[in-house]
DNA sequence: GCGATAACCCGAAACGTTTCGGAAGCCTCA
DNA sequence: TGAGGCTTCCGAAACGTTTCGGGTTATCGC
């Protein structure tokens, strides 16, 4: 193992310059620099990262903390977001570790706050990524207190004053319902994910703007939210379909493993797609519900799920710097892509 | 943050007796261990990784290589590998990072060696878990070749000179085989993974030797080698009973999604298990297919998936340390476990 | 009462890096 | 000519731990 000691010694230098020409610091000259450079490429120099974090007092590890729970090896979103996340942070020369906190802890949320100061405080995790934000959500709050860097995938409120990724989800929402509305529609349905979710309110909050537009009243029955699943598609559509003087001409889908689940019922219901009934949805480009598999093909507002494990990544590393939050936030614009599935409703 | 250094003046004692007391070394008294003791936790000592890697020499993170594929993320027995090795890691005080390599890297496999060398020399990784096995493994060689610590998951050979941990695959054909053979059945089928994997082969030959202490030829129609899916299942149930007089009385299922497999085929032929066809299987007690799903009830060698990891982690720790291979090896035995799934062959 | 032994303790060095404060050499401008 | 400012460099300290070699007592056997 070569040491910078080694280095200075072979270049008749000192271990400061050394150090610095290899940091890129201002005080050496160019000359000396490749000079440096050479040497430690032709000496296989590779710096003893225990310790630059000795000096530096961080440890070159940031953390994603999950309770463990039965069935967490089968979260196909949890491992898109471990092998994501996992990838970008090497890229970028830090660590990414997933921290599995045993399940005997209790289901009171609070109880996963010591957690993340055990972590952080021992110095052995510089900072952590969040997904799945609540609309207070305490995990936030507790590390905004302690001054512990963290990024958010997603937001708790509209306007945060710490780091985070999202989409637009407001936006989203309000795109799809448009659409709708433009071709006709007024009896709309929004399938969605579980209330407590951030993410959720956002889109309520897009389709009702929408709908508001256009002077239509939100129907309550036509609104559902559950868990994110093709189950979850076909009970909500069927119920909304029970009575058909109630039901909606068109359903918008929080997910496509959701409008999965939805056109599998109207399927078994009898009614056609566009035809009958007209269905969007908002596509993560998420594993296992490829949206290419529709039939007919599905109208979605679309953004990859993994474009966003590079700018968390970026914006961890950002806060662990002690960039402000402003700098380190960013709201990504969805695409829009016409399909097949949706016409003007049928006339009454 | 608290430092030894903290500990020390408040105590009255020398660093060194307080590192000495804090790690249980011999030269120091009862009364003042119990002194350290109390004040260490009085003021939150939480010792330095970085400073005691720094001496130490070591970087107390282990990692696990995988080349990132289309799909990485639906690899369900990755994922149980991924969260259990990181639960049992944590455990013990280390960090198990895995390590994606960019799907860009060539098919050949040779070509995932420098990856090793790249994580260990720069010290950023102390040692690595190995699964899957092949018969005569590149990784392995070069890793012992490296002297760089491993452990594997399963072995390339019988008695090989690294740590591992293995079932023992050649007594649970064997087992299963025998059983078959202690109900009349000769013409057993054996449904089994890819022939690459070593433990494929260990199968194997318990399968034939079982067989040979009955004096049954094997026969080559009747062993089958494909992925570990119900669609393996399926197919080859259903080619090895395209001709009657050829088709088993008895199948040997490698896990639980092939025996989920050859069912479904089995009862699409109209034949009943286990009065037509006997069917057995090994179960590793993954996720989503239950064994106690089957009708009528599964008999299977059963050894848990799970079980593996805290010895792994406890190796892969002793390999580390220092430790001579043969202290750190074990194949564990399985269980067996006889339900509803075995009868007699029909008469001819 | 003396040397040997054991039990307990300490100072200092070492791990490899970053950084602070200063210093030498050179140039510029008054 | 000399003050001031760059540019380029260096020594030394610091980060917090472990460990090596040695030192001080007290005890014990003779």
């Amino acid at each position: 193992m070569t040491t910078l000691r080694d280095l200075s010694r072979h270049l008749g230098l000192s271990v400061t310059q050394v150090s610095r020409a290899l940091n890129g610091h201002g005080d050496v000259s160019e000359a000396t620099r490749q000079r440096v450079e050479e040497a430690a490429k032709k000496l296989k120099y590779i710096p003893n990262i225990a310790a630059r974090r000795l000096v530096s007092g961080r440890s070159g590890v940031v953390g994603f903390v999950e309770r463990s729970f039965e069935g967490v090896a089968r979260d196909t979103i949890l491992f898109e977001t471990v092998t994501g996340l996992s990838s970008q942070f090497s890229e970028r020369g830090i660590q990414f570790v997933l921290h599995l906190t045993p399940e005997d802890v209790s289901a009171d949320s609070r109880s996963i706050l010591p957690v993340y100061d055990r972590l952080s405080l021992g110095g052995s995790l510089d900072g952590f990524v969040l997904t799945g934000p609540r609309r207070n959500d305490l995990r936030i709050r507790h590390l905004l207190n302690n001054k512990i860097p963290f990024v958010v995938h997603g937001r708790s409120s509209e306007n945060p004053d710490y780091p985070f990724f999202d989409i637009d989800n407001y936006g989203l929402a309000q795109r799809l319902t448009r659409h709708l509305i433009g071709y006709g529609h007024r009896r709309i349905a929004l399938i969605s994910g579980p209330e407590t979710f951030a993410y959720t309110q956002f889109r309520l909050a897009g389709f009702k703007d929408a709908l508001g537009e256009a002077g239509i009243a939100p129907v309550p029955f036509l609104i559902r939210h559950a868990a994110m699943t093709e189950a979850t598609g076909m009970i909500a559509t069927a119920q909304m379909f029970a009575d058909p003087k109630r039901a909606p001409t068109a359903i918008i889908c929080g997910n496509v493993l959701i409008a999965n689940g939805a056109y599998r019922a109207l399927a078994a219901l009898g009614r056609e797609v566009p035809a009958d009934v007209s269905v969007v949805a908002h596509d993560d480009v998420v594993s296992p519900a490829r949206t290419d598999s529709f039939y007919p093909t599905l109208t979605v507002t679309r953004s990859a799920l993994s474009a966003s494990w590079g700018p968390l990544a970026d914006f961890l590393i950002g806060a662990i710097e002690g960039r402000a939050a402003g700098e380190i936030q960013e709201v990504a614009q969805v695409d829009f892509i016409e399909r097949a599935s949706v016409a003007a409703p049928r006339p009454e």
